[in-house]
DNA sequence: GATGAAATCCGAGTCAC
DNA sequence: GTGACTCGGATTTCATC
């Protein structure tokens, strides 16, 4: 992965605020001539450097409009307890953050779900059924201050 | 907000998936006339369903590389105390998530830095210089399983 | 070895139906 | 909602530094 130049960076700056851009306009902003713009931009997409350009869908408008947080502890901190929790975990389509912590937790979940009944279903038929999960807390989030906001470098 | 039909649905599906897919392109997907997949997505946008399109930079590319995830608790739970909180949050550049939560925890937060170093730099910095602040726990995320997962619907 | 200019081709966006 | 038509941008090629 080499080393991102000024002009690489501010291509990733521009698409990362609107992905819908046309090469045409990114040339313009970030001042280089289109041909060079577009085989720029291609070589960042395949070394990497961008991922995948997602429309942000407003989770309102298909049912997942409430969003939960949840701490987890495992029973047993072995290899395969970690392994048999991500492998379970990763078939939920509620799904949308799941990472390993050090701390009180063991593991942080997001989730989204339609309405709080939804996430009890969920919680009592998914969440606890978990393979060596000890304690589950929940979060319930009242207020989205900040959600997924865009890096800023 | 009016219900979205199987058709709308999909586009939103699509472009999730892929935000620069041409309208010749999404048109074929959803199985609608180019014209009409245009004046679809169009309306899509203006009614708020798709709010941006963004593309995905991989965070080490830009140096944030390192996530943190934060449980903060307040010292008063008065109106004031969370809207001067919000306020002073508000132009954190690491921050990507504030979410106000009911439990163990007033807020939740999820940070982006270089590495653990720098974090420590902001949590003496910032964190705890926030104000009403009684209580910061912090939680590295070891390994992201899952990150930022698209909408399933 | 990367750049910008030009040239071709294809899709966006608009219209009438 | 569809089909056609026009204009502008995407993408490639090529000469240049």
């Amino acid at each position: 992965m080499t080393d991102l130049s000024r002009i690489d960076r501010n291509i990733l700056r521009h698409l990362q605020e609107d992905g819908r851009l046309t090469n045409a306009e990114l040339a313009k902003a970030v001042n280089v001539s289109p041909a060079t713009c577009h085989r720029r931009t291609q070589a960042l997409f395949e070394a990497g450097h961008i991922t995948t350009v997602r429309g942000q869908v407003n989770p309102a408008s298909v049912d997942l409009g409430t969003l939960v947080m949840v701490g987890v502890v495992l029973d047993r901190s072995t290899p395969e307890s970690f392994a048999a929790f991500e492998k379970a975990v990763d078939g939920m389509t509620e799904l949308l953050d799941c990472h390993l912590v050090a701390g009180d937790f063991d593991y942080l979940l997001k989730i989204r779900v339609k309405e709080m009944k939804d996430f009890n279903k969920m919680h009592t038929k998914m969440l606890i059924a978990l393979p060596g999960v000890r304690q589950i807390r929940t979060f319930f989030v009242l207020k989205e201050i900040k959600e997924n906001a865009p890096l800023k470098f």
